[in-house]
DNA sequence: AATATTAGTTACTTCGCTGTAAGTGACTGA
DNA sequence: TCAGTCACTTACAGCGAAGTAACTAATATT
């Protein structure tokens, strides 16, 4: 059935939905973003700074405004100073979770094999160094 | 239950499952690749490059090469000449396609909305370009 | 002698995602 | 008058993933 639709992905970049989704999923913060908001419910802007160590301003405001032009989280915006901003998913945000989910869960479970081999590789790599 | 683990990826680098998932995941050719294997079962390499059409030589080794040092896939060669290559899923691979599908699923039921949602933004962009 | 085949390698460049640091606006409270 | 708050913006820099193009080994075929 998706079989057809699979093979689409020799062509370029908009037809194929791997890419597609690999996109809009892949970059550094969006998903960490997400699954913060499925968490939390709705947060503000400097919620999400505390929650999400490691990012800068920049790259969280980045990341929001992609994920709301692309109708994945809501933005309500208070008139009054300072500014109050929260943040929420949306239903097609929320529809994101279940999937991004099933990926965590692997890489909960696969992580330590995968480790494993990429250290059996180095190990190889270092007791063959290859007469040159 | 999860919600602990969730709560880490505030942290660094490999502290973070979530982020771990994407960078094994979220590069250009990866996950083509799995797919392509999981569809066909054993490939070539050439047969692989044909399939994947827009991939250049040096990237498909590239991936090929760390999706086997990450133990996703096996690579069995004959000593013939010219040689001849022949790739597959592990076990550990074959784990990784279904939640995969469920994320390319999302992504086909989802893109047209995502889609329509920029498209919406972008307008709003070219009606308000802003005094300044 | 030249060409084709298969599965790569090597050197180099480019692109764009990400990070850093500083600045902004509008108002409140000391 | 100056610092503080909140939610940003802007300019600039860096680095790593990805792309391009040419080259290689070893043999069979013409």
């Amino acid at each position: 059935m998706s079989k057809e639709n699979l093979r689409k992905c020799e062509g370029d970049r908009n037809d194929c939905p791997i890419k597609d989704v690999l996109y809009r999923v892949g970059d550094k913060w969006s998903m960490l973003t997400v699954i913060m908001l499925s968490d939390h419910g709705t947060l503000r802007f400097n919620e999400l700074h505390n929650l999400i160590e490691t990012i800068s301003q920049r790259m969280l405001t980045v990341t929001l405004k992609t994920l709301e032009a692309d109708g994945l989280i809501a933005r309500k915006m208070y008139a009054q100073i300072p500014p109050k901003v929260e943040y929420s998913l949306t239903e097609l945000g929320q529809s994101l979770v279940p999937p991004l989910m099933s990926l965590y869960e692997w890489a909960n479970v696969s992580m330590p094999a995968i480790k494993a081999s990429r250290e059996r590789h180095q190990k190889q790599d270092l007791v063959a160094p290859d007469n040159r």
